[in-house]
DNA sequence: AGTGCAGTTGACTTT
DNA sequence: TAAAGTCAACTGCAC
């Protein structure tokens, strides 16, 4: 019997996991419930609402390859030895995860196991990250090369007979109860449609509607989900993005000039999806612990409960800021300049260790991806030290994205008696005091002189001894070979990328 | 018509 | 995927 456990990976095309295992005789489909999972600070009801949609799906076309999923309770080592119980396992198949740390660790005891039972437990590569790398040389090509491989088809299964089980409700797994109206469907006609509309239809403004966080809720991808779940593989997104590109050079003129470039800008974007999971991939602990070292304990290791709580449910009194965490709470989706801004302000402005905020959008993230979330809150809470310090003025973000305050009065409703002109900064109304500390709350912190405060801290601990021979060695790990160090100084950008052995820039 | 000047714009640097 | 500061070039306008 050859057991593929679905994991992150919930679809029958394009699963070479399902294909490989086919090829080789009987195949017991499984996912198995694991209520630690669940219950574990990053998991949410919104997440498993998605899940629960694509195991429905992922049941149907299993079905009609011949064989529905098997959906048992448990810790899998137990759901593992009650299969073996029945079965000779000759062989466990999956995908390669890069999960939090509790699936690493879960993993490794799986690994354990199936030595001891002497059963060949069978990882495929996931996306385009490559376990055991060593360096990120030749990463981008190797990307391509996979990715440009064929896209295997479902195979045909044969039927056993078994109980298929019963995927459980959000309660059953003691998860919080998440209410998210706007969330996105999970499953396959879901994220093939998603695909299809946005290379068809509303991908043509990506480049510049990306940027607004109304907008983006239609001219971005919106595959992410599809994509952090595996509804959808990276190779059919990525073969899809390369035969429209194709479609659009063969059409001449200036009309698909902004057709060209949005796909263009696209395509980009898949390389990076990778590109972070990569870095978790290769150094787990950036869940857990500062990139770079020199930042531990320049902020309260316990976070300040009522700041986080108003940053979480959008009662700062930063009126574009609470309007995105709104926005946010209710439809599990924000355009990424958008989640860069608001954990930027949770770290900087309001001090608060990137390690609870990080977990609170991990959960309200629908397409919540354990390896580009960690990688993105340490980056935009500037402690790997080798980006460039991004501090964002909420205001200035206001004014620059929603210019009509559309988006803020949509969210902030409370607004309402607040001229436009002072909606970012309604404190500088003259009926401010009618509104504020009533129906809405007076700003929590004075966001130029917080993030000034933040800006000096995080600068003189870039200027201590040693930091930047620290920084230099996590570039040469995790860095892009396309984007080099972020510089400070004025040391010659030549000399320094012929050391660390980067091409030059460009 | 040329000059002086305040205000604006954009490229570039610094934090 | 930042924002603020600096500086030079430019603009509009009064005289």
């Amino acid at each position: 019997m050859q057991v593929v456990w679905f994991k992150r990976d919930l679809r029958v095309q394009d699963n070479r996991a399902l294909a490989a295992a086919a090829e080789r005789g009987s195949v017991l489909p499984l996912y198995v419930v694991e209520p630690e999972l669940w219950r574990q600070p990053d998991m949410s009801g919104r997440h498993w609402a998605f899940v629960a949609d694509c195991l429905a799906d992922l049941s149907r076309a299993l079905a009609a390859c011949g064989q529905p999923l098997i959906v048992r309770h448990g810790p899998v080592i137990d759901v593992l030895a009650e299969i073996r119980a029945r079965y000779p396992v000759a062989a466990l198949w999956s995908h390669e995860e890069t999960g939090n740390g509790w699936t690493y660790a879960r993993d490794r005891q799986v690994a354990a196991w199936c030595r001891a039972q002497g059963i060949a437990w069978h990882q495929l590569r996931n996306h385009g990250v490559q376990r055991g790398l060593r360096d990120r040389d030749g990463w981008a090509r190797a990307w391509d090369r996979f990715m440009a491989e064929p896209v295997v088809a479902a195979p045909a299964l044969r039927p056993l007979p078994l109980d298929p089980g019963r995927v459980p409700l959000a309660a059953d797994l003691g998860l919080a109860p998440d209410p998210c109206e706007g969330r996105q469907e999970g499953g396959r006609p879901a994220g093939l449609e998603r695909l299809d509309s946005f290379l068809r239809a509303r991908g043509e403004s990506y480049r510049t509607a990306m940027s607004s966080p109304l907008e983006g809720r239609v001219a971005c991808s919106r595959l992410s989900p599809h994509l952090a779940w595996g509804s959808l593989s990276m190779r059919e997104v990525a073969q899809a993005t390369w035969a429209r590109q194709r479609e659009l050079q063969r059409q001449s003129g200036g009309p698909q000039a902004r057709w060209r470039g949005a796909m263009r800008s696209f395509s980009g974007r898949l390389h990076w999806h990778c590109h972070f999971i990569q870095k978790l991939e290769d150094e787990p602990r950036i869940e857990f612990r500062n990139l770079h070292p020199a930042y531990d304990g320049i902020r309260p290791a316990a976070p300040d409960r009522d700041r986080l709580r108003a940053w979480a449910l959008g009662e700062t009194g930063l009126p574009f800021l609470d309007a995105c965490m709104r926005s946010l709470r209710a439809t599990g989706w924000l355009n990424f300049r958008m989640r860069a801004m608001a954990m930027a302000t949770a770290s900087y402005h309001l001090w608060l260790d990137w390690r609870a905020p990080g977990l609170e959008l991990a959960r309200l993230f629908t397409d919540y991806e354990p390896g580009i979330h960690w990688s993105q809150v340490q980056m935009q809470s500037g402690t790997t030290g080798i980006n460039t310090l991004r501090i964002y003025n909420p205001v200035k973000q206001g004014h620059d994205h929603d210019p009509t305050g559309a988006f803020t009065r949509r969210w902030v409703p409370e607004l309402a008696r607040i001229p436009d002109r002072h909606l970012q900064e309604p404190w500088k109304a003259e009926n401010a005091s009618e509104v504020l500390g009533r129906a809405y709350p007076w700003p929590i912190i004075d966001h130029l002189a917080a993030a000034r405060a933040a800006r000096d801290t995080i600068w003189a601990v870039r200027g201590d001894a040693g930091f930047r021979e620290r920084a230099e060695a996590i570039q040469a790990r995790h860095g892009s070979r396309r984007s080099g160090i972020a510089r400070t100084g004025r040391r010659k950008p030549v000399a320094d990328t012929r050391q660390l052995g980067l091409p030059l820039e460009g």
